[in-house]
DNA sequence: GCAAAAGTGTTCCAGATACACCCATGG
DNA sequence: CCATGGGTGTATCTGGAACACTTTTGC
């Protein structure tokens, strides 16, 4: 068989990413869904998604449309299933494959492009979206309870400073269930990758708490000790 | 912006699906790998794939390619990633999904298509693959560990009776490193998924190993309850 | 009778869990 | 001065890891 016969007599499709983007913002867990523009079902909640570019890898464009769509750049991102059933988009065959991205919401998030309607919104608070968005939205949460479990990406969704307090509330908050504060804090804090810092919030009670930043070059450093990240 | 404009404007890809497959014979963690007749690199060691086709979902194309090249039907398949970087396949802009299946070498196996060229080789023994299917086997392998690790799905590399031995072996290979013979004895039979045969296996002892089969309604009524598996 | 693999229990240790009181401060 | 959330230490429990001898039987 010929070169040309192979790959030329092979089928074309289109394939879309989809990007589930989680926030944490006033202590919960928050998605950012937006109002869809293009028929069919214009106008309805959707996740955030555009088709891939020729020349353009999958990695690209997932980053791109989050780009496009938030104005943010640099931000977490990680593969998370591919999804090909032949009637999963109802407007014609579309391969999507689903991205998630953690956000920094306190940090920037610009004018969330007015154009595109776009929402934070909380767990319980998600509407019915089409196709098979819904299932991309539990996937997604299923898979950033793994991946939170034994790597440091709570910290893509805090700010650079954060107080334990609040750091626990968000892993009470992906892995839905309460932790112990003393337990929490011993377990953190022995991994020694957090670097206290000589300043408090006290936007949470007169006390105030102490802040932290998260120690990346101690992390990769430790990691390749062997040191294993576990909360 | 009309439908017709929306998804006729997109662009349109070729998408594969690319298939790592595990078998375990003599103790040893094996995969299927076959010499490639398309060009380019006619004659070169590669992962069984294909094109998927109009109208074919993503699960249904990885089947039909497994079927094809095996004649083997109702395998365990599972998606690994999908693979999109613009020049992985150097032949041409294809997108690849890919797959890890479990077969049980021993139970069939029927002529292993001669056309295809295909061979069982040890892990040790995978020579250079084409493109990325080097990469695509070293996450299968890690993904194949995580997943053995909280999902029975060591049995369906099984045959249907096993000996505890022989189980154990099985993870040891996935797992690369040694398990203590007692320990996991107990593990496994503490969640009280296996039933025990009164049917020996005498082919690596003169004493013989007494043979177990999977419970699979039993698991299932198990994990109901709550139970988790895990070894 | 001996070689070779199968089968069997107990001890120890580390890490997880449970739990209650004092501290600092703004109002 | 008091209400509110922040910060701290210890006792207990559970599950994992380590470990050596007896059993069976084909040769």
């Amino acid at each position: 068989m010929s070169v040309t016969s192979f790959y030329t007599g092979a089928p074309r499709h289109m394939v879309a990413v989809d990007c589930i983007i989680f926030g944490f913002e006033n202590g919960q867990l928050k998605l950012l869904i937006v109002k869809r523009l293009p028929a069919p079902y214009h106008g309805a909640w959707s996740l955030m998604g555009g088709f891939v570019h020729d020349g353009e890898s999958l990695n690209d464009a997932a980053a791109r449309v989050l780009q496009v769509n938030t104005g943010l750049d640099n931000i977490y991102m990680d593969q998370l299933h591919c999804y090909g059933d032949v009637n999963r988009d109802t407007g014609g065959r579309v391969i999507s494959v689903a991205y998630y991205a953690l956000i920094r919401i306190s940090e920037h998030l610009p004018q969330l492009s007015a154009e595109y309607d776009a929402h934070w919104l909380t767990l319980q608070e998600i509407p019915d979206l089409i196709f098979d968005h819904g299932q991309m939205i539990t996937d997604a949460l299923m898979k950033l309870r793994d991946k939170a479990h034994f790597h440091p990406i709570g910290f893509e969704l805090l700010p650079e400073k954060f107080s334990l307090p609040q750091l626990r509330n968000l892993y009470e908050e992906i892995y839905q269930r309460p932790l112990d504060k003393r337990n929490f804090r011993k377990k953190i804090l022995a991994m020694d990758i957090l670097e206290k810092l000589d300043e408090k919030d006290k936007s949470t009670s007169k006390k105030g708490a102490n802040l932290y930043r998260f120690d990346k070059s101690k992390y990769g450093e430790l990691m390749q000790r062997g040191m294993v990240f576990e909360i």
